[in-house]
DNA sequence: AAAAAATTTAATCAAATGATTAAATTTGGC
DNA sequence: GCCAAATTTAATCATTTGATTAAATTTTTT
């Protein structure tokens, strides 16, 4: 007879299944990793992840909101900082995403293919909607526009630009050391070099230049 | 008794099916996208399938092959030649980029898919090792940075840049339209701005400041 | 230690899926 | 118009795959 799920107590074995199903995810989707192939890499039995999971498709919506919320709330926190200025703020944003995904190189493929196959549900799931046009590090960017020291650009594209500059050279990595002749060693010595430029570079395409 | 495959004369149907079986692997990637539904997507029979392209692999082995030439052939054509400055080579890189992505929006995610999964068997099918840095471009970025009026950075952070800037924005489509609150006019409005813009920011990234 | 609850397993089911078969229909050359 | 090649179809097969079942084992409670 099936069971209930069972009290939290020692997380070992659902725990296990959670690691191997976040690592098929994120590497394969959604479609080519199969049930089986997570139990084998879990080391457990099929019968258990449906009994701790109920199904593929939740143990799914488990990892993706985790995966999600892995890239989103630090990002929150830092965008809302009152006291740190706005090159303060692109500087802790391009080394905290840089850090994150150099230990996770697969995880923004897999959000971003995620977002575009769902991207309804999930400004449900993790409310993101006005989060960053609302945020202090919007206000501050408006702010220089106005008075004359940005350039007068779209806000938006300074988030564009920031994004792209520090999360495609991850997204695009496996391309670019074929393009390039890169090892591993000398494509995390680039992504490292580029904490330090990316602000740089973003700093330099925002800011008005003096008048003579 | 089954027929070996026909010579080619009337394309239409095997080019329905190679259309839908673009659409479908495209958004929805090669495990996701069942025999059956590109047969329905085409409107064809599955058998059809088979019997013009032998196996679903096979079809996708086409299909995945003519996206990579899509969007390598024209960048190689540009980045070889001899008779635009550094700064022209940009501008139309990244106008041709640009214009291809918002007819095929779905391209970029599904090639940089594609190129994390199987990246060794790309290189033999594009063969664009070292395509890049031996290009035309790749010695202007050189010279420049030589003469010293370029920055002395690694060029490859300019093909990192270049690209990042240009493609990542239709990559992170959705997401963008999710935090920003954009529609599809005002996100294509944006695109067509950077078109102008990018070349811009590179050009303003890679030139040396002259001196005082 | 006995009873109850939780965990784990092997076996099995039903649906989905890629592929094949053999027959029917259409097309093009003569 | 006839014939052979090409095209198209419905039916079917074998495997994969998500899920369930019932029984066995382990752990916890008393």
């Amino acid at each position: 007879m099936p069971k209930k799920a069972p009290i939290e107590k020692d997380v070992s074995a659902e725990e296990k299944i959670k690691e191997a199903a976040r690592k098929l995810f994120t590497t394969k989707g959604y479609a080519a990793t199969k049930t089986r192939d997570i139990a084998q890499e879990a080391g457990i039995n099929l019968a258990l992840l449906n009994y701790y999971f109920r199904s593929k498709e939740k143990l799914f919506h488990i990892i993706r909101a985790e995966s999600l919320h892995k890239i989103g709330l630090e990002i929150v926190r830092i965008i809302y900082e009152t006291d740190t200025s706005l090159e303060e703020k692109i500087k802790k944003l391009v080394a905290y995403y840089t850090e994150t995904l150099m230990k996770e190189p697969d995880l923004p493929l897999f959000v971003l293919t995620e977002i575009r196959n769902n991207p309804e549900q999930l400004v449900d799931t993790i409310g993101i909607r006005d989060k960053v046009m609302n945020s202090v590090l919007m206000q501050q960017i408006m702010q220089g526009v106005m008075s004359g020291k940005l350039r007068p650009i779209h806000p938006v594209h300074f988030i564009i630009n920031t994004i792209s500059l520090t999360v495609f050279p991850f997204v695009a990595g496996p391309m670019l050391k074929l393009v390039a002749n890169l090892n591993d060693d000398s494509f995390a010595a680039l992504t490292t070099e580029r904490k330090e430029l990316v602000p740089e570079w973003i700093m330099m395409i925002m800011s008005q230049p003096e008048k003579k």
